[in-house]
DNA sequence: AACGTACCCTGCCGGC
DNA sequence: TGCCGGCAGGGTACGT
């Protein structure tokens, strides 16, 4: 579920409620999801950071505890019927609330990636000076692959999930199954900017919250993105831009939506 | 090496 | 009403 401004939210809601806490317990039952959380386990909390969706707890004595949430993971104040870990600390305490059980909790030396491949991998952040036009654009005309898996990928750019994704796609105008091979600079220009735009505003709404209300921060509380979503899980309403009706198919694995007259495959 | 697909989990929703 | 298939924002492990 949540994808770079959801994460990027979380850290900063957690921050204060970490950073020079001692960790005094962190209390599990799935040693196959949540691993080696023992060497975490009496260290004090230096800082919060984040790449891509991956948070990362810097501890004294240099470990680090790197932290998924995966697609429905989260932090709580309080325990849930699906808390998972909690995080005990001096005075308070953290739940993990993961219905779906695809977060993931590590505890390994501080930089140590080996066992994370993709985060050993992660593309630049796209907010951030390192994400580069002239990178992004040559990673693109390198692959056969579709705008969609290389955006997913995270190895180009990190952070995006499927709605910040098909976002992207739209507000640039390029149909998210065209060839990373055929776009012309102006074309990948307007993705890049693209990216960084829907990123940064949905960052400053706190993200999007869905259906459910699955995805929300520490205090309860929802992202409000999800009001401007103008092409994600809205098949076959109008398009806010046209009118035309949204299509949605599948691409890389995943519902792809977009607009047909907006995102024209010939350009 | 680079793709696609199945799979990991659980809940929910729509259709019959 | 009840059941069943399909679907869900993430990533990984395989097979080709």
């Amino acid at each position: 579920m949540p994808e770079l401004p959801e994460v990027e939210t979380t850290r900063r809601r957690l921050l204060p409620l970490l950073q020079g806490k001692r960790l005094e317990a962190l209390e599990h039952l799935d040693p196959r999801r949540y691993r080696r959380t023992e060497e975490a386990q009496g260290r004090i909390i230096l800082d919060l950071k984040r790449r891509g969706k991956f948070l990362l707890l810097g501890l004294e004595g240099g470990k680090e505890l790197v932290v998924h949430l995966g697609m429905t993971g989260g932090f709580r104040l309080g325990p849930t019927p699906y808390t998972r870990a909690i995080f005990r600390l001096e005075a308070s305490a953290l739940y993990f609330h993961d219905p779906r059980r695809f977060g993931r909790i590590l505890c390994v030396d501080q930089g140590d990636y080996r066992e994370i491949p993709l985060l050993e991998a992660m593309g630049p952040e796209p907010l951030s000076e390192a994400f580069r036009f002239e990178a992004f654009y040559q990673g693109l005309r390198a692959s056969l692959r579709s705008l969609k898996a290389l955006l997913l990928d995270q190895r180009l750019v990190s952070g995006l999930g499927n709605i910040y994704a098909d976002e992207a796609l739209h507000q640039a105008g390029l149909h998210p199954a065209r060839p990373g091979t055929s776009l012309e600079e102006g074309e990948a220009r307007r993705l890049y900017r693209a990216i960084r735009e829907v990123l940064e505003e949905a960052l400053a709404l706190g993200g999007s919250t869905l259906g459910d209300g699955a995805y929300q921060q520490p205090d309860g509380k929802p992202g409000a993105f999800q009001a401007r979503h103008r092409v994600y899980a809205r098949a076959g309403l109008p398009c806010l831009s046209c009118g035309t009706p949204i299509l949605r198919l599948r691409l890389a694995g995943r519902g792809t939506h977009f607009c047909p007259r907006c995102q024209p495959f010939n350009t």
